[in-house]
DNA sequence: AAGAAAAATGTACCGGGTTTGCTTTTGAAC
DNA sequence: GTTCAAAAGCAAACCCGGTACATTTTTCTT
């Protein structure tokens, strides 16, 4: 099942990675071109875009896609999407880690932030994950409705991203921004689910 | 003041845009080449691009850009920042249309969501918004919370924006899309107002 | 009419991405 | 082990968006 083809391919792309995160992170995304990463790495111009479709997609792709419309298609019934996914980034909040490795993981949010372009196109990746939870939210109610939250709930997670990561990035070790989140995580789905106007503020 | 070399410019930045927007819809935002364009509109591609800093700009630049952080802003003392907004857009809704053109408007609106590359550009438009809106809103409430505000609003505008053009586009008259969005914008505030998640659903 | 400032231009160039046509490597069958 | 088809890799030329440079044309001022 795992023969050799898959091995050195996984192997080559692994390479590539690395060696864009690397160049990336000393000299900045626009400074380095996609010729020097495949030098670097030892493969034709050409085989790099084989294994990327895009300069960008050299880092977007190693960072990890949450699914959200899976989170709230998979909730246990009688929970609203809300709570599913509050419980949800509870749980990323105060566990530790995942099976990625944390000191990458920061170079790439460091090189992303600092990067308009790769901001840009990680904004982007969030589009299909509002449609796609527009969908399954679109199933219990009408598709107006469905598609402001799936927006604000996308927007709200964002954010909550963003901060997390930024905080991380600027020198908070992972359990200091771990419990920062674990706060902004419970204002951020109680400000969605009882409004912004309420008196309660 | 306006002397001839100011309407001589204005007139060339006209024409590009005009010529572009053309080729454009005729054949789509990808199959038109920047130099196709700048040879119909009979200047050279460098004085295209001292005019337009890209190729999506040659739409982008022609759509009129809300500003949300200026409403709110500008709100008479007493009004929260949803009320302020809501009534905006209460009046966007039912008042026909604005200096621009509605024919252009139209083809623009059926242009960029034809293209994922204009659309995403019409996506970072609004980035900016959303960061001038959080400063603002953060004059008077933490800066979480005013993130988290800023990317609920922003993201539910947009989606009005997206319902809205979607139904032009697709044949609807000014005044059915208008008369629609009417009752999209009072759900959509109430949504933010109230939550997302009350009996009242 | 003269000359400075602004605008327009042609050409050459860069970098991201694709196409084409060819060679090498791998996996599987005999 | 040989053979063979599929997959992967490669070099080079190419397309397109965008920029740099040096030059020429147009406009404004006096």
């Amino acid at each position: 099942m795992a023969g050799l083809r898959e091995r050195k391919k996984e192997q080559t792309r692994r390479r590539i990675a690395a060696v864009a995160l690397r160049l990336f992170a000393e000299r900045g995304f626009d400074a380095v071109t996609v010729n020097e990463i495949a030098e670097a790495a030892e493969v034709a111009k050409v085989t790099l875009f084989k294994y990327f479709p895009t300069k960008e997609s050299l880092v977007l792709l190693g960072v990890g896609q949450e699914d959200l419309a899976g989170i709230v298609a998979a909730r246990p019934p009688g929970q609203s999407p809300l709570q599913a996914l509050r419980e949800h980034y509870r749980g990323f909040a105060t566990e530790p880690a995942e099976a990625v490795d944390r000191d990458t993981l920061i170079v790439q949010m460091r090189v992303i932030f600092a990067s308009p372009a790769l901001s840009s196109g990680a904004n982007d990746l969030l589009h299909g994950q509002r449609l796609a939870l527009a969908r399954v939210l679109a199933e219990e109610r009408d598709e107006l409705t469905a598609a402001l939250m799936a927006a604000q709930i996308t927007a709200s997670v964002l954010t909550l991203q963003e901060r997390f990561f930024r905080h991380l990035v600027s020198g908070a070790s992972l359990d200091e921004a771990g419990s920062r989140l674990c706060g902004d995580v419970e204002l951020a789905f109680d400000l969605l689910e009882h409004g912004l106007d309420p008196p309660g503020e």
